[in-house]
DNA sequence: GTCTATATCAGGATAGAC
DNA sequence: GTCTATCCTGATATAGAC
């Protein structure tokens, strides 16, 4: 007797179709970016006429906004690990697996991120403003005080998260150069645990917590 | 009496109006990406008229060869400071100043080449296999006797290069979220000092350079 | 409520003028 | 050798059929 989707007006159909188009349409935003990526694109890869996706969406960038919400609630979520009652080391620890975890579960959802915010972030530019801005306030502010009790060495807080998203980011968003750097034809999860190894090791002693 | 490019077959307009194409093409691709790029953005940005942009170089992808072979050869060069015979704190602490000046003096050229490698590095994915992987094992080679001689911790020399890359460009290819999190309009050269210094602090005390 | 045929438009490329 | 008018493909979006 749970209030269902489907008794709030979305039928099985719709729901079925609106997730196969948006699965598909990660896909495709990641490999070729907003202006690459054509409805009929989508529409081939997730098996459904091209002017259905109008029909389910309106707009291409309906879509487009649809795929980056999906997105951006994965992406605020893994910093739950930062608290002042957590040790530091467990804390960034838990924060940068978290972080590869997602970067290697979600590759695609990565790059369609990466790519809208190198344009410039014209659909998120709002959120990153206030959402991110503020989560990064507060977990900054945690790292400051850690900082400030000398349980870990000097480090502007703000930065460690960029240098963070960065190192762990790049094994999806530029997942290209690593495998063509280390003679790779695609990186296994092996391999990801390896780099996770590696920014954990270095960014730890970086924040004096070897 | 010199050997000048005009005497080899190239007029004074032809070059001047090839590098205004380039330099108008690189800002139009760092903000559009290749398939939101139109050739009327590239003429409108250049000064010159639309139809010209195919007299001059052909095909639109044509230009975009172009643009990131240029981009290649500014991004190859800074690896020059990690040689045997520098001591491992000035060689990385120079190697990073040299990718963040990069960063700082052309951040549409790191975007356009963020793009390029985000979707697949189609046109530029032979060079990275061949002449970026031999720089990398190279200077691989060079971090690892220091390690081994015991002058820096161990860390995985490959990897370590992703994460300089990574943690530099940062600051040109998501400058939009690094704003919005700093709450800035623009990053100025202050800012760019700012989070230079903290890449070093953070990196190097992560190779046990401290 | 779901799917298809069609209109409209923009953008890349070419043929030809100066 | 340099520049302009034009073509035509292909992509989004809509009107209408089932």
């Amino acid at each position: 007797m749970q209030a269902t989707a489907e008794q709030r007006g979305k039928g099985r159909i719709r729901l079925a179709n609106e997730a196969d188009i948006l699965h598909a349409a990660e896909r495709v935003f990641a490999r070729a970016g907003y202006a690459g990526a054509t409805m009929a694109d989508i529409a081939a890869c997730a098996g459904i006429p091209k002017s259905n996706l109008h029909y389910y969406f309106g707009t291409k960038r309906d879509i487009y906004r649809a795929v980056l919400t999906h997105i951006l609630a994965l992406w605020l979520a893994p910093a739950d690990s930062i608290r002042e009652d957590n040790d530091p080391r467990t804390a960034l620890a838990g924060y940068i697996d978290a972080k590869m975890a997602l970067t290697a579960s979600h590759p695609d959802a990565s790059r369609v991120f990466a790519c809208e915010v190198l344009h410039g972030a014209a659909e998120i530019g709002d959120i990153l403003r206030t959402d991110l801005r503020l989560l990064v306030e507060r977990k900054a502010a945690v790292i400051e005080r850690w900082i400030a009790e000398g349980r870990m060495a000097p480090v502007d807080p703000r930065h460690l998260f960029f240098t963070i998203w960065a190192a762990t980011q790049t094994y999806a968003d530029f997942e290209t150069q690593v495998c063509a750097v280390l003679d790779l034809p695609a990186l296994e999860s092996a391999d990801i645990s390896r780099a996770a190894a590696h920014v954990k090791t270095l960014l730890l002693r970086g924040c004096g917590l070897a």
